[in-house]
Parts: C-alpha cells; sequence; structure tokens
DNA sequence: GTTTAAATTAAACAGTTGTTTAATTTTGCA
DNA sequence: TGCAAAATTAAACAACTGTTTAATTTAAAC
C-alpha cells in the first residue's frame, strides 16, 4: 500500500514480470505459472490481485499508459521555431518508446489482435492528444510559411511510428544487416542513425514542395 | 497431387484455413482443433499432413513466400526514369501486402517473437533481394543526379514498409480517425491515400537537399 | 475382384491451461 | 497478547492443449 496508485509493490512486481514475458513471448504464449515462478509468488497470487490474467493484463496496460501522458504535451508552451519542434517530438517520441520497449511492443500486437478486446481507452486518449499537439506544430509552420500547404497530419505519426517501430520489430533482420552486433551498437543506431532519418524524412516531406 | 509443389489440394484448403485463423488469434491463440473445425477435417489430419502445428506455420510461410519472390524484381528491367521507378516499387509493395495482409501479418508477429525461431531463410532472401533492387534505383537516380547524394538506403524499406504497417496494424484507430467506416472505404484510402502519402514521402527525401 | 497403400476416423494420451478452494501463515491494530 | 483482516500456500478443478494410437474407410494398381 506504499504506492501512489491502487496498486501495491507486489502487483507492481508482478506486473514488472508479466511485462517482460507479454513482450518476448506474447500474451497467449505466456502462462499464469510463467509469471509466479518468474516473480517468485504463488500462481494463485494472480487472481487474487488481479482477478484474471486478463485483467492482469489490463492493469499492466493502465499502469504504464500513466507514464506515457505528460512528455509530448509540452512542446505546446515551448517557443522554439516549428521545425525544431518536430525534431524534438520525434526525438521525444523514440526515446520514450525505446524506453519503454516491453509495454509498446505489447500494445502493438494487443492493438492488431481480434482475439481479445481491451478497454485501450486511456491509451486511444493518448494518441488523440499527441496527434493534436502535433497538428498545432504542422498548422504553426504553415502559417509561418516554413511548411508547404497540403499535408496529410494524420499520416505523419503512421511513418514516425511505423519507421521505429518497423526497425524495432525486425530487429535480427537489422542488426545482421547493418552489423550491429552488440546492444550498444544497436541502441546507439536507434538513437543517432535512426532517429537522424526520420527527422529528415519529415522535414523533406514537409519542406519540400510537389 | 494435382499440385505444382509438394502440397496437394487438401494441404492448401487447411493452410488457407490456419492463415486466417493465425493472422486474426496468433498462432499461440489457434488451436488444431479450431483449425479442424473450421477445415472441416478430422484433428489428426495437422499431424498426418504437417506433423506439428509448428511444421504446419513454417509449410505456411514457404508456401506463401513463394507466391511473393517475382513482382519487384521485374522493375531492374523496366525502363521509366527513377523516381517513377520508386512509385511503381512502392505501388507493387503495397499491393502485394494488401493483397496477402494474412501471411504479412502472421510474419510480422513471427518474427517479433522470441518463443519460435523459424526457419525464415526463404523470407529474408526475399528482402535482400528486395533491398538490392532498391539500391540499384537509388543508385541509378543519383548518377542521374535527379536524387541527392547522401541516402540511407537500408532506412527506406522500414519508412515504405512500416508507415503502411503502422496503419495496418492499427486499423481501428484509424477507422475511427478519417471516418472509414466500411471496408471498401478502408481499402481504398490504403489505395490512394496512404500509398500517396508513402510516395510523397519518400520522394520528397530523395530530391530534398538539406 | 483382390491387394496394397493412402486417407480418415474416434478415442485416448499425457501435459498444460486459467481459476478456485479451503487451510494456513503473516500482518496490522486494539 | 489477542483478534480480525490480509496474504500466502498446496491442492484440486475442469477444460483445453498438441500429438499418437489403432481401427476403419477410401482409392489406386494390378
Amino acid at each position: 500500500m506504499s504506492n501512489t496508485t491502487d496498486l501495491n509493490d507486489k502487483q507492481i512486481q508482478i506486473l514488472h514480470v508479466a511485462e517482460t514475458l507479454f513482450a518476448d513471448k506474447g500474451f497467449d504464449g505466456t502462462s499464469i505459472r510463467t509469471i509466479a515462478k518468474e516473480a517468485k509468488i504463488n500462481i494463485a497470487m494472480v487472481s487474487y490481485y488481479f482477478g484474471s490474467k486478463e485483467r492482469l493484463l489490463e492493469s499492466l496496460i493502465l499502469y504504464r499508459t500513466k507514464d506515457l501522458k505528460e512528455s509530448i504535451g509540452s512542446l505546446v508552451t515551448d517557443d522554439s521555431p516549428p521545425l525544431e519542434k518536430i525534431n524534438k517530438l520525434i526525438t521525444i517520441y523514440i526515446h520514450q518508446i525505446n524506453a519503454n520497449k516491453g509495454i509498446y511492443r505489447i500494445l502493438h500486437f494487443e492493438i492488431a489482435t481480434k482475439k481479445r478486446d481491451l478497454n485501450l481507452k486511456a491509451f486511444t486518449e493518448l494518441r488523440r492528444g499527441n496527434l493534436k499537439t502535433l497538428a498545432l506544430i504542422v498548422e504553426e509552420g504553415q502559417k509561418a510559411g516554413v511548411f508547404q500547404k497540403e499535408i496529410a497530419v494524420d499520416l505523419l505519426t503512421p511513418t514516425i511510428l511505423g519507421t521505429f517501430f518497423h526497425f524495432h520489430m525486425n530487429k535480427a533482420y537489422f542488426v545482421d544487416l547493418l552489423k550491429l552486433h552488440t546492444d550498444e551498437l544497436y541502441e546507439n543506431y536507434i538513437l543517432t542513425n535512426l532517429t537522424k532519418h526520420i527527422q529528415q524524412t519529415i522535414k523533406a516531406l514537409l519542406i519540400y514542395e510537389s
């Protein structure tokens, strides 16, 4: 009960173990027994604390989504030029997802599966909020005459996040292709080369007139 | 035995049912009994024909990958200008993936999971081949002075495919956001708006000088 | 029409799944 | 210290998992 939310320390410990396992093996690929063993608790504790395996997943998503809420919104009050704001936004995105690989991987797959229809309202709201921030920045850049007129704002996020996710989901392939054989090399590539590529892509798209 | 490969008609029928189910519910989320019921065969037939559930998946991947081999490579002999080639390549990509949603969804998931290490050699080779074709086109465009010099060819595919996949994996979100409430509207959006967006993005990236 | 191989079946296998039970231990509080 | 609530446990639960068996039906070859 020493936690700020309605989750106690033991619950959070379970969530962290579940997060890693769900991310690695998938929700259906992970059993409660495996979670229990890894977390060094009795199998009954999951039902005791969360009610069911599915509710455990929902708790996990809710618990993590809370952390992700703030960061992007702060750009509204930032007073750097539009293009710099966009670059900052991309950097924030990548850092955020990169630091929360587990839950994003889980969300990525859970959103796509038709098996469960989870309550992802909190996450959807987060996305809507981020999109609104992005739209504001683009509009600002257009008014300043820096960005071109016809921009499909709704499709900028798919390009930013899609590029990153595709790279990250195909880790094995790109590690081999780009010879990033240590975790450090891989991480570094993401935070420099890949980030720059995405920034350059979005910049070109915003500025270039067809 | 009326088929060209080593698969008979019944096997192919099973593969098609499995493809849909794996794509919808995931590999771990689909049981052999569900496949059998849907395909109207006895549960023992899966083991009889494929050996195991995992080998069924491998057969499915192999079976589908064969179909995907040709299309992109044909661009090498195409004699339109580089930019047009790029646009064609993007259109082919999207049409191909869009027409093979099921297997691509499965591959997308299976490539990312650490649970199984499948033999994806055929698929990796396909990707390497496509990358080589893309690199040739870019080089050609650079020599012709149409494309700028510094281009991270390895990261073009993540942007092309990533944008598409991100859109497609988050179907529910974008259907709601863009009001694409019928399958026709959704399909149409992909083949027009989304395709154009990706083409414009890559074009801007290739031509725009920072 | 008989023989041989292939296809199909229902049943059983042993192991795993998520969840619940009821008993026990630990904890916080008066 | 004694008591009630919370936490933890081992065991059992029924349902489901992938796979194998051995018997039966169907098909093809001679």
